[in-house]
DNA sequence: GTCTATGATTACAC
DNA sequence: GTGTAATCATAGAC
C-alpha cells in the first residue's frame, strides 16, 4: 500500500477550517473550480457509500483507487478535523479524573501490609506487627507466625503474579488495538489523539479488573488476619496460675468484687496477661480484667451454689495468708521472715487484695463507695469463716457470718449490697458456707 | 461427636 | 466510661 498521510496532521495556516484541503488545492492538484471540486467529493463519497455492494475484489480495486485519489489527503484531514472538534471535543471533558479514591485506598493498605511494593524479607509490616502480636514473647507463637507469614507471602505471590498477567494482557491489547486503529486508519479518519484516547480507555478497563484484583486480595488478607488475631478464634484460656490469682481476689473481696484500675493493672501484671493477648484483642491488660470479673460476678450471681465449692477453697486460703499476715504483723518487723505473707504462691499483692485495697482506702482514695468497711469486713468475714471450717467458733457465730451471697442485695447487685455481716442466715442461701462447714 | 467452661463481644442502662 | 445480661465462639474434657 501507499504511504500517503494517513494520520490527521496539524497544519498552522490555510483555509479556515480545513487547512489539509486548502492545501491540497494551493498546490494545484485540485482544480480551481467550485463546481469541479465538488463534483469530485461527491464521487468520493459516493464510492464509499457504494463500495460495500460490490464484490470484494471490486471493493479492493474501488478501495486502492480512492486511496490513490488526489482527493484523499484533503477529505481525510478535512474529516479528521471535524471528528476531532465534535466527537473528541465531547468526550475530552471526561478524560482527566482525580484518581480513584478507592483504587488508592486499596494501594495503601496492600502497601502497609506488605502485599504490594517491595519485598521485605519473605514477611511484611503485618506480619512483623503479628509477630509483636502474638510473638514477641513466647516461642509457643511462633509456627503461627511462620504459618501467617507463609499464607501471606503466599497471596502476595498470587497478587503479584495476576498483576503480572494483567499488566501483559492489557499490554497485548493496547498493542493490538493500536495496530487496529492504525490499520483502520487508512480507510477512516483516526486520529493519534483518537488512538491515545483509545490506550487510555483500555488502561482504565484494566485498572478496574486490577481494583477488584486489589479488592480481593485485601479482603484475603483481612480474613488472614482475622484468622490468626481474632480474639474469639484464639481464644486462650488463663493459665491455672493466673485463673487462680483472679478467683482469690474475686472471693476475698466477694462482698464487693469491684477491683480498681491500679488493682486490675495489678492483677494483669500478676496473671502475666501478656502483650500478645493484649494486642490481639486489641485491649488493654486491665479490660482484659475487667472481662474476667464482669463474667466472673456474673456467673456467680447467677449460680452462687455452683461456685460455693470454690469460694470455701479460696476463703480458706485467703484466710490462711491473712492470719499469716496478722501473725506476722504481730512479731513486729521481725527481719527474719520480711516477705513471708506474700509467699507460697498466694495472691501477694500487699499480703491480700483487701489489705491492698484497705490502705487504698485509708489513704483517701474513694474506691467504690463504701470500699473500705466491705474489704475489711469481707476479711473478717474469711477469718471467720475459716475459723469456723476449723472448729474453733461457736456455731452462732459461724452461723451469722455466712460467707456465699454475701454482697449481693435482694436486686441482684453489689454495689448497694450490705456489709457481709448483715446478710441472711445461711440457711437461706443456696450454697451456704455455714451448711458446708456446719457438719 | 456432645457438653461444659470460659474469654470476648454486644446492646443496653446508668 | 463502667457494669450487667445475653450471647457468641472456642478450648478442652468426655
Amino acid at each position: 500500500m501507499d504511504e500517503q498521510p494517513r494520520l490527521m496532521h496539524s497544519h498552522g495556516v490555510g483555509m479556515a477550517g480545513h487547512p489539509g484541503l486548502a492545501q491540497h488545492m494551493q498546490d494545484g492538484t485540485a482544480g480551481t473550480d467550485g463546481e469541479g471540486r465538488k463534483q469530485d467529493i461527491g464521487d468520493i463519497l459516493q464510492q464509499i457509500m457504494t463500495i460495500t455492494d460490490q464484490s470484494l475484489d471490486e471493493a479492493q480495486a474501488r478501495k486502492h483507487a480512492l486511496n490513490c485519489h488526489r482527493m484523499k489527503p484533503a477529505l481525510f484531514n478535512v474529516l479528521c478535523e471535524i471528528k476531532e472538534k465534535t466527537v473528541l471535543s465531547i468526550r475530552g471533558a471526561q478524560e482527566e479524573e482525580p484518581p480513584d479514591p478507592q483504587l488508592m485506598r486499596l494501594d495503601n493498605m496492600l502497601l502497609a501490609e506488605g502485599v504490594a511494593g517491595p519485598e521485605k524479607g519473605g514477611g511484611s509490616a503485618a506480619a512483623a506487627a503479628a509477630a509483636a502480636a502474638t510473638g514477641g514473647v513466647g516461642a509457643d507463637n511462633s509456627a503461627e507466625h511462620s504459618d501467617y507469614r507463609a499464607k501471606l507471602s503466599q497471596i502476595r505471590q498470587i497478587y503479584h503474579t495476576e498483576l503480572e498477567k494483567y499488566e501483559q494482557a492489557c499490554n497485548e491489547f493496547t498493542t493490538h488495538v493500536m495496530n487496529l486503529l492504525r490499520e483502520q486508519s487508512r480507510t477512516r479518519p483516526i486520529s493519534p489523539k483518537e488512538i491515545e484516547r483509545m490506550v487510555s480507555i483500555i488502561h482504565r478497563k484494566f485498572s478496574s479488573i486490577q481494583m477488584q484484583l486489589k479488592q480481593s486480595t485485601c479482603e484475603a488478607v483481612m480474613i488472614l488476619r482475622s484468622r490468626f488475631l481474632d480474639a474469639r478464634r484464639k481464644r486462650r484460656n488463663f493459665n491455672k496460675q493466673a485463673t487462680e490469682i483472679l478467683n482469690e481476689y474475686f472471693y476475698s473481696h466477694l462482698s464487693n468484687p469491684y477491683p480498681s484500675e491500679e488493682a486490675k493493672e495489678e492483677l494483669a501484671k500478676k496473671c502475666g496477661i501478656t502483650v500478645s493477648q493484649v494486642i490481639r484483642i486489641n485491649k488493654s491488660q486491665i479490660c482484659i480484667v475487667s472481662n474476667w470479673f464482669g463474667n466472673k460476678r456474673i456467673r456467680y450471681k447467677k449460680n452462687i451454689g455452683k461456685f460455693q465449692e470454690e469460694a470455701n477453697m479460696y476463703a480458706a486460703r485467703t484466710a490462711v495468708n491473712a492470719t499469716s499476715v496478722s501473725a506476722h504483723g504481730s512479731q513486729a518487723n521481725s527481719p527474719s521472715t520480711p516477705n513471708s505473707a506474700g509467699s507460697a504462691g498466694s495472691f501477694n499483692m500487699s499480703n491480700s487484695g483487701d489489705l491492698f485495697m484497705s490502705v487504698q482506702s485509708l489513704n483517701g482514695d474513694s474506691y467504690q463507695g463504701g470500699q473500705v468497711g466491705a474489704n475489711i469486713q469481707s476479711q473478717v468475714d474469711t477469718l471467720r469463716h475459716v475459723i469456723s471450717q476449723t472448729g474453733g467458733y461457736s456455731d452462732s457465730l459461724a452461723a451469722s457470718q455466712m460467707y456465699s451471697p454475701q454482697g449481693i442485695n435482694t436486686n441482684g447487685g453489689w454495689q448497694d449490697a450490705p456489709t457481709p455481716s448483715s446478710v441472711t442466715s445461711p440457711t437461706e442461701g443456696p450454697g451456704s458456707v455455714h451448711s458446708d462447714t456446719s457438719n
